[in-house]
DNA sequence: CAGAATCCGCACAGATACTG
DNA sequence: CAGTATCTGTGCGGATTCTG
Protein backbone atom coordinates (compact mmCIF):
# COMPACT_ATOMS: atom_id res chain seq x y z
CA UNK A 1 0.00 0.00 0.00
CA UNK A 2 1.36 3.31 -0.66
CA UNK A 3 2.33 5.83 1.74
CA UNK A 4 0.71 8.94 2.10
CA UNK A 5 1.24 11.78 -0.39
CA UNK A 6 2.12 15.11 0.98
CA UNK A 7 -1.36 16.62 -0.20
CA UNK A 8 -2.87 13.95 2.01
CA UNK A 9 -1.10 15.79 5.33
CA UNK A 10 -2.30 19.12 3.99
CA UNK A 11 -5.73 20.73 5.65
CA UNK A 12 -9.05 20.06 4.09
CA UNK A 13 -11.30 22.74 3.48
CA UNK A 14 -14.76 21.02 3.42
CA UNK A 15 -16.65 24.45 2.83
CA UNK A 16 -18.07 24.36 -0.79
CA UNK A 17 -19.62 27.16 -2.40
CA UNK A 18 -22.54 25.52 -4.01
CA UNK A 19 -25.50 23.51 -2.27
CA UNK A 20 -23.48 20.53 -2.24
CA UNK A 21 -22.66 21.55 1.14
CA UNK A 22 -25.98 20.73 2.39
CA UNK A 23 -26.15 16.97 1.16
CA UNK A 24 -22.34 16.98 2.37
CA UNK A 25 -21.90 18.58 6.15
CA UNK A 26 -18.09 17.67 7.55
CA UNK A 27 -16.93 14.56 7.32
CA UNK A 28 -15.84 14.21 10.70
CA UNK A 29 -19.29 15.01 12.00
CA UNK A 30 -20.57 11.71 10.25
CA UNK A 31 -17.40 9.58 9.45
CA UNK A 32 -16.03 10.12 13.02
CA UNK A 33 -12.37 8.82 11.96
CA UNK A 34 -11.78 9.67 8.38
CA UNK A 35 -9.78 12.58 9.02
CA UNK A 36 -9.00 14.08 11.84
CA UNK A 37 -6.95 17.69 12.87
CA UNK A 38 -3.33 17.42 12.07
CA UNK A 39 -4.61 16.14 8.58
CA UNK A 40 -4.22 12.65 8.88
CA UNK A 41 -6.63 9.73 8.44
CA UNK A 42 -6.38 6.52 11.26
CA UNK A 43 -8.27 4.18 8.85
CA UNK A 44 -5.35 5.32 6.55
CA UNK A 45 -2.72 5.37 8.92
CA UNK A 46 -3.52 1.78 10.34
CA UNK A 47 -3.83 0.52 6.32
CA UNK A 48 -0.80 1.74 5.20
CA UNK A 49 0.72 -0.75 8.06
CA UNK A 50 -1.65 -3.63 7.98
CA UNK A 51 -3.11 -3.18 4.70
CA UNK A 52 -0.12 -5.10 2.72
CA UNK A 53 -0.58 -8.31 0.71
CA UNK A 54 -0.09 -10.48 3.83
CA UNK A 55 -0.16 -8.87 7.38
CA UNK A 56 -3.65 -9.42 7.79
CA UNK A 57 -3.03 -12.99 7.27
CA UNK A 58 -0.04 -13.16 9.21
CA UNK A 59 -2.35 -11.47 12.36
CA UNK A 60 -5.23 -14.12 11.17
CA UNK A 61 -3.04 -16.88 11.78
CA UNK A 62 -1.39 -16.10 15.06
CA UNK A 63 -4.67 -15.88 16.48
CA UNK A 64 -4.23 -19.28 17.48
CA UNK A 65 -1.33 -19.09 19.57
CA UNK A 66 2.13 -19.33 19.53
CA UNK A 67 3.91 -20.24 16.38
CA UNK A 68 7.33 -20.95 14.62
CA UNK A 69 8.66 -19.31 11.54
CA UNK A 70 8.69 -22.33 9.15
CA UNK A 71 5.49 -23.58 10.33
CA UNK A 72 4.03 -20.17 9.51
CA UNK A 73 5.61 -20.57 6.25
CA UNK A 74 3.33 -23.50 5.82
CA UNK A 75 0.16 -21.80 6.97
CA UNK A 76 0.28 -19.34 4.86
CA UNK A 77 0.46 -21.17 1.68
CA UNK A 78 1.80 -18.63 -1.00
CA UNK A 79 4.08 -16.37 1.51
CA UNK A 80 7.64 -16.43 0.35
CA UNK A 81 9.90 -16.51 2.86
CA UNK A 82 11.12 -13.18 2.81
CA UNK A 83 7.92 -11.73 2.49
CA UNK A 84 7.08 -14.22 5.97
CA UNK A 85 10.26 -12.21 7.25
CA UNK A 86 9.58 -8.40 6.22
CA UNK A 87 5.50 -8.86 7.68
CA UNK A 88 7.16 -9.87 10.97
CA UNK A 89 9.14 -7.68 11.22
CA UNK A 90 6.93 -5.12 10.67
CA UNK A 91 4.07 -6.18 12.80
CA UNK A 92 7.07 -6.51 15.50
CA UNK A 93 7.94 -2.72 14.77
CA UNK A 94 4.24 -1.83 15.34
CA UNK A 95 3.99 -4.00 18.62
CA UNK A 96 1.68 -6.27 17.37
CA UNK A 97 3.71 -9.13 17.27
CA UNK A 98 6.07 -11.15 19.78
CA UNK A 99 9.12 -12.42 18.88
CA UNK A 100 10.74 -14.84 21.27
CA UNK A 101 14.51 -16.25 20.00
CA UNK A 102 15.62 -19.66 21.83
CA UNK A 103 19.04 -19.70 21.58
CA UNK A 104 19.09 -23.64 20.56
CA UNK A 105 20.93 -24.50 17.76
CA UNK A 106 19.33 -25.21 15.84
CA UNK A 107 17.34 -21.73 16.70
CA UNK A 108 13.98 -21.64 17.30
CA UNK A 109 11.86 -18.62 16.96
CA UNK A 110 8.50 -18.04 18.06
CA UNK A 111 5.92 -15.98 16.87
CA UNK A 112 2.96 -14.32 18.50
CA UNK A 113 0.31 -11.48 19.05
CA UNK A 114 0.77 -9.27 21.55
CA UNK A 115 -2.24 -7.56 23.43
CA UNK A 116 -2.52 -5.08 21.09
CA UNK A 117 -2.46 -7.15 18.24
CA UNK A 118 -4.90 -9.48 19.53
CA UNK A 119 -7.18 -6.44 20.06
CA UNK A 120 -6.88 -5.92 16.02
CA UNK A 121 -7.77 -9.17 15.25
CA UNK A 122 -11.38 -8.76 16.57
CA UNK A 123 -12.29 -5.64 13.58
CA UNK A 124 -10.37 -8.17 11.09
CA UNK A 125 -12.12 -10.78 11.93
CA UNK A 126 -15.38 -8.47 11.35
CA UNK A 127 -14.01 -8.00 7.98
CA UNK A 128 -13.36 -11.70 7.55
CA UNK A 129 -17.00 -12.57 8.80
CA UNK A 130 -18.39 -9.91 6.32
CA UNK A 131 -15.94 -11.73 3.34
CA UNK A 132 -17.34 -15.12 4.09
CA UNK A 133 -20.69 -13.83 4.04
CA UNK A 134 -20.53 -11.80 1.11
CA UNK A 135 -18.20 -12.83 -1.28
CA UNK A 136 -20.32 -14.64 -3.30
CA UNK A 137 -23.00 -11.58 -3.86
CA UNK A 138 -20.06 -9.75 -4.80
CA UNK A 139 -19.17 -12.47 -7.55
CA UNK A 140 -22.49 -12.14 -9.12
CA UNK A 141 -22.54 -8.40 -8.98
CA UNK A 142 -18.75 -8.83 -10.33
CA UNK A 143 -20.28 -11.12 -13.52
CA UNK A 144 -23.38 -9.21 -14.41
CA UNK A 145 -21.48 -5.48 -14.41
CA UNK A 146 -18.77 -7.37 -16.73
CA UNK A 147 -21.69 -9.01 -19.06
CA UNK A 148 -23.68 -5.97 -19.78
CA UNK A 149 -20.52 -3.51 -20.47
CA UNK B 1 -2.45 -4.94 -4.18
CA UNK B 2 -1.01 -7.41 -5.25
CA UNK B 3 -3.40 -10.42 -7.18
CA UNK B 4 -2.84 -13.71 -5.59
CA UNK B 5 -0.39 -15.85 -7.28
CA UNK B 6 -0.77 -19.00 -8.49
CA UNK B 7 1.19 -21.12 -5.41
CA UNK B 8 -1.75 -19.55 -3.14
CA UNK B 9 -4.50 -21.50 -4.93
CA UNK B 10 -3.21 -25.17 -3.77
CA UNK B 11 -4.28 -26.57 -1.36
CA UNK B 12 -2.51 -26.29 1.80
CA UNK B 13 -1.06 -29.68 3.95
CA UNK B 14 -0.71 -28.52 7.55
CA UNK B 15 -0.03 -32.10 8.46
CA UNK B 16 3.73 -31.47 10.07
CA UNK B 17 5.88 -33.87 10.84
CA UNK B 18 7.07 -32.82 14.70
CA UNK B 19 5.34 -31.16 17.48
CA UNK B 20 4.62 -28.29 16.02
CA UNK B 21 1.74 -30.15 14.70
CA UNK B 22 0.12 -30.06 18.44
CA UNK B 23 0.24 -26.59 19.09
CA UNK B 24 -0.81 -25.37 15.23
CA UNK B 25 -4.44 -27.00 14.67
CA UNK B 26 -5.80 -27.13 10.84
CA UNK B 27 -6.32 -23.45 10.46
CA UNK B 28 -10.18 -23.78 9.48
CA UNK B 29 -10.60 -25.24 12.37
CA UNK B 30 -9.62 -21.97 14.44
CA UNK B 31 -9.82 -19.02 12.34
CA UNK B 32 -12.77 -20.26 10.43
CA UNK B 33 -11.92 -17.86 7.62
CA UNK B 34 -8.69 -17.71 7.05
CA UNK B 35 -8.90 -20.14 4.15
CA UNK B 36 -11.48 -22.63 2.69
CA UNK B 37 -12.35 -25.41 0.31
CA UNK B 38 -11.13 -24.30 -2.81
CA UNK B 39 -7.80 -22.88 -1.58
CA UNK B 40 -9.10 -19.08 -1.70
CA UNK B 41 -9.35 -16.90 1.51
CA UNK B 42 -11.96 -14.97 1.76
CA UNK B 43 -10.18 -12.26 3.32
CA UNK B 44 -7.84 -11.78 1.07
CA UNK B 45 -10.67 -11.69 -1.45
CA UNK B 46 -12.35 -8.55 -0.28
CA UNK B 47 -8.99 -7.06 0.39
CA UNK B 48 -7.81 -7.48 -3.27
CA UNK B 49 -10.85 -5.26 -4.01
CA UNK B 50 -11.22 -2.85 -1.07
CA UNK B 51 -7.38 -2.92 0.50
CA UNK B 52 -6.59 -0.60 -2.38
CA UNK B 53 -5.32 2.84 -0.94
CA UNK B 54 -8.49 4.64 -2.05
CA UNK B 55 -11.83 2.16 -1.59
CA UNK B 56 -11.74 2.11 2.07
CA UNK B 57 -12.03 5.82 1.90
CA UNK B 58 -14.47 6.21 -0.94
CA UNK B 59 -16.51 4.04 0.67
CA UNK B 60 -16.12 5.51 4.55
CA UNK B 61 -17.15 8.91 2.72
CA UNK B 62 -20.31 7.83 0.82
CA UNK B 63 -22.00 6.78 4.05
CA UNK B 64 -23.17 10.22 4.56
CA UNK B 65 -25.60 9.88 1.63
CA UNK B 66 -25.14 10.24 -1.94
CA UNK B 67 -22.08 12.77 -3.36
CA UNK B 68 -21.64 13.83 -6.53
CA UNK B 69 -17.84 13.14 -8.13
CA UNK B 70 -16.12 16.62 -7.47
CA UNK B 71 -17.53 16.53 -3.72
CA UNK B 72 -16.12 13.35 -3.12
CA UNK B 73 -13.16 14.74 -5.19
CA UNK B 74 -12.57 17.31 -2.32
CA UNK B 75 -13.50 15.36 0.49
CA UNK B 76 -10.81 12.85 0.03
CA UNK B 77 -7.92 15.54 0.27
CA UNK B 78 -4.97 14.50 -2.07
CA UNK B 79 -7.06 11.84 -4.36
CA UNK B 80 -6.43 12.12 -7.67
CA UNK B 81 -8.98 12.55 -10.53
CA UNK B 82 -8.00 9.20 -12.09
CA UNK B 83 -7.37 7.44 -9.15
CA UNK B 84 -11.27 8.53 -7.69
CA UNK B 85 -13.10 7.43 -11.20
CA UNK B 86 -10.63 4.03 -11.27
CA UNK B 87 -11.98 3.51 -7.77
CA UNK B 88 -15.75 4.32 -8.09
CA UNK B 89 -15.49 2.36 -11.33
CA UNK B 90 -13.87 -0.95 -9.26
CA UNK B 91 -16.75 -0.46 -6.42
CA UNK B 92 -19.54 -0.13 -8.86
CA UNK B 93 -18.32 -3.45 -10.44
CA UNK B 94 -18.54 -5.22 -7.25
CA UNK B 95 -21.82 -4.08 -6.52
CA UNK B 96 -20.87 -1.78 -3.38
CA UNK B 97 -21.38 1.74 -5.22
CA UNK B 98 -24.34 2.67 -6.99
CA UNK B 99 -23.54 5.14 -10.36
CA UNK B 100 -26.69 7.53 -11.06
CA UNK B 101 -25.97 9.84 -14.18
CA UNK B 102 -28.44 12.42 -14.56
CA UNK B 103 -28.29 13.87 -18.51
CA UNK B 104 -28.04 17.41 -17.91
CA UNK B 105 -26.33 20.06 -19.02
CA UNK B 106 -23.79 19.94 -17.30
CA UNK B 107 -24.01 16.55 -16.31
CA UNK B 108 -24.34 15.08 -13.06
CA UNK B 109 -23.38 12.27 -11.59
CA UNK B 110 -24.41 10.83 -7.84
CA UNK B 111 -22.39 8.51 -5.77
CA UNK B 112 -24.34 6.04 -2.95
CA UNK B 113 -23.26 2.75 -1.12
CA UNK B 114 -25.88 -0.10 -2.09
CA UNK B 115 -26.84 -1.84 0.95
CA UNK B 116 -24.07 -4.83 -0.04
CA UNK B 117 -21.72 -1.43 0.50
CA UNK B 118 -23.67 -0.45 3.59
CA UNK B 119 -22.94 -3.55 5.31
CA UNK B 120 -19.16 -3.36 3.96
CA UNK B 121 -19.37 -0.08 6.08
CA UNK B 122 -19.79 -1.75 9.27
CA UNK B 123 -16.82 -3.76 9.68
CA UNK B 124 -14.62 -1.23 8.00
CA UNK B 125 -15.83 1.53 11.09
CA UNK B 126 -15.01 -1.32 13.64
CA UNK B 127 -11.52 -0.98 12.18
CA UNK B 128 -11.82 2.84 11.68
CA UNK B 129 -12.65 2.92 15.34
CA UNK B 130 -9.55 0.74 16.47
CA UNK B 131 -7.44 3.07 14.62
CA UNK B 132 -8.61 5.92 16.79
CA UNK B 133 -8.01 3.89 19.85
CA UNK B 134 -4.93 2.92 19.14
CA UNK B 135 -3.27 4.68 16.77
CA UNK B 136 -0.82 6.81 19.65
CA UNK B 137 -0.01 3.18 21.33
CA UNK B 138 1.30 1.79 17.41
CA UNK B 139 3.51 5.17 17.34
CA UNK B 140 4.79 4.54 20.83
CA UNK B 141 5.58 0.74 20.09
CA UNK B 142 7.35 1.84 17.32
CA UNK B 143 9.35 4.73 18.19
CA UNK B 144 10.31 1.82 21.03
CA UNK B 145 11.39 -0.39 18.49
CA UNK B 146 13.47 2.32 16.46
CA UNK B 147 15.05 3.48 19.31
CA UNK B 148 16.49 0.08 20.52
CA UNK B 149 17.85 -1.01 17.28
C1' DC C 1 15.92 -23.48 11.26
C1' DA C 2 15.44 -18.80 10.49
C1' DG C 3 16.92 -15.61 8.45
C1' DA C 4 19.89 -11.60 5.36
C1' DA C 5 21.23 -9.75 0.89
C1' DT C 6 20.66 -8.81 -3.82
C1' DC C 7 18.46 -8.41 -8.18
C1' DC C 8 14.50 -7.34 -10.83
C1' DG C 9 9.72 -7.13 -13.10
C1' DC C 10 5.53 -5.08 -13.17
C1' DA C 11 1.33 -3.25 -11.42
C1' DC C 12 -0.31 0.69 -8.88
C1' DA C 13 -0.82 5.22 -8.75
C1' DG C 14 0.54 10.26 -9.92
C1' DA C 15 0.85 13.98 -13.44
C1' DT C 16 -0.72 16.02 -17.38
C1' DA C 17 -3.54 16.94 -21.35
C1' DC C 18 -7.79 16.58 -23.72
C1' DT C 19 -13.28 16.07 -24.26
C1' DG C 20 -18.76 15.56 -24.50
C1' DC D 1 -18.93 18.75 -14.55
C1' DA D 2 -17.27 14.38 -15.02
C1' DG D 3 -14.78 12.10 -16.98
C1' DT D 4 -10.99 9.60 -20.74
C1' DA D 5 -6.18 8.84 -22.61
C1' DT D 6 -1.37 8.42 -22.24
C1' DC D 7 2.99 8.48 -20.24
C1' DT D 8 5.91 7.67 -16.52
C1' DG D 9 8.28 6.30 -12.06
C1' DT D 10 8.37 4.03 -7.86
C1' DG D 11 8.02 0.55 -4.60
C1' DC D 12 5.99 -3.90 -3.59
C1' DG D 13 6.83 -8.37 -3.65
C1' DG D 14 8.88 -12.77 -6.10
C1' DA D 15 13.06 -15.52 -7.07
C1' DT D 16 17.45 -16.76 -5.92
C1' DT D 17 21.61 -17.24 -3.28
C1' DC D 18 24.16 -17.35 0.93
C1' DT D 19 24.81 -17.73 6.29
C1' DG D 20 25.05 -18.39 11.80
Amino acid sequence: MASQTKAMQKKISVVDSDETQKTVPLLADTAGFATNEDGTCPIREVLDRVGDTWSLLVILNLQQGTVRFNALRRLIEGISQRMLTVTLRSLERDGLVLRIVRPTSPPEVEYSLTPLGMSLAKPIDGLGQWAVDNRHMMREERARFDAQQ
